[in-house]
DNA sequence: TAATTTAATTGTAATCATTACAAAAGTGAA
DNA sequence: TTCACTTTTGTAATGATTACAATTAAATTA
């Protein structure tokens, strides 16, 4: 399906900027941040404003078709993909990977309704566990 | 064990702003922020600087005797409980409460090191999901 | 104890991600 | 075209966090 068609599935208004911010994210599965959307994508248009791109990941993230990754202090990072999977945070190189995983078992509070679950992890990825 | 003897078995001089900053996150599950543990304190410790909180917490963070809770995006939470349990977000009152869980079953990608795991979950609690 | 070194704390000033807001541009209907 | 409405944009705030230098406190040495 296109990044158009999934837009207008959720009421979205395919619109150009749109459609650019999801189908970076869709093409881009390294949890960018909205500098680097920025970045990328206003090489193309240089119109872009970085007021839009946050306008529209938060849009998007509302809509559920995108995933705000808070693993870090500093800043969100977005993610197209909404499958089930974990996300890991390199400390030394501060990159942020995708794991498989399970959901935990939960237990929680009566009552309480769930809208978005998410498993992080922090440490070493490969490359910088070698180098310690 | 106080906290003060806490703060010594991890090779942290047991300061009298320290032993306050982990006294009170000790005392206060309620995942406080920078900013209210700063208020909190200050009112019997006036020279107290929220520079010296920010500090602290980001040494008992790294000690690991202190979670740094970035489920939301504006700010920092601490938890001084690092027994296994998740955290929840209301995001309707902003309330982060604790729950019940065990860890996900996870396949990591080879050669990663693990330092903290952390679930988030996000939705309403039992008061706000009456409400609504 | 006094002098000296080292560590901890403080206050102020930056930094920087995010948001607020109003103006401009675009879109669609009548 | 004109009007109403939505989207985009640029700039200016906001606010959490950090940098940094100065002060204070603590530990060490003589």
């Amino acid at each position: 399906m296109t990044s158009a068609e999934i837009l207008a599935k959720h009421d979205i208004k395919p619109s150009l900027p749109r459609v650019l911010i999801f189908d970076y994210l869709r093409q881009h599965r390294t949890h960018p941040t909205v500098d680097e959307i920025y970045s990328s994508l206003s090489k193309r248009v240089p119109t872009l404003s970085k007021t839009t791109v946050y306008n529209t990941v938060k849009l998007l993230s509302a809509a559920g078709i995108v995933k705000t990754i808070t693993i870090e202090e500093q800043q969100a990072r977005y993610d197209a993909c909404t499958d089930l999977h974990g996300h890991f945070l390199c400390t030394d190189c501060g990159g942020v990977f995708d794991f498989d995983t399970s959901l935990p078992d939960s237990r929680l509070p009566h009552g309480f309704t769930v809208k978005t679950q998410e498993v992080y992890y922090t440490g070493s990825c490969e490359h910088c566990s070698q180098k310690n």
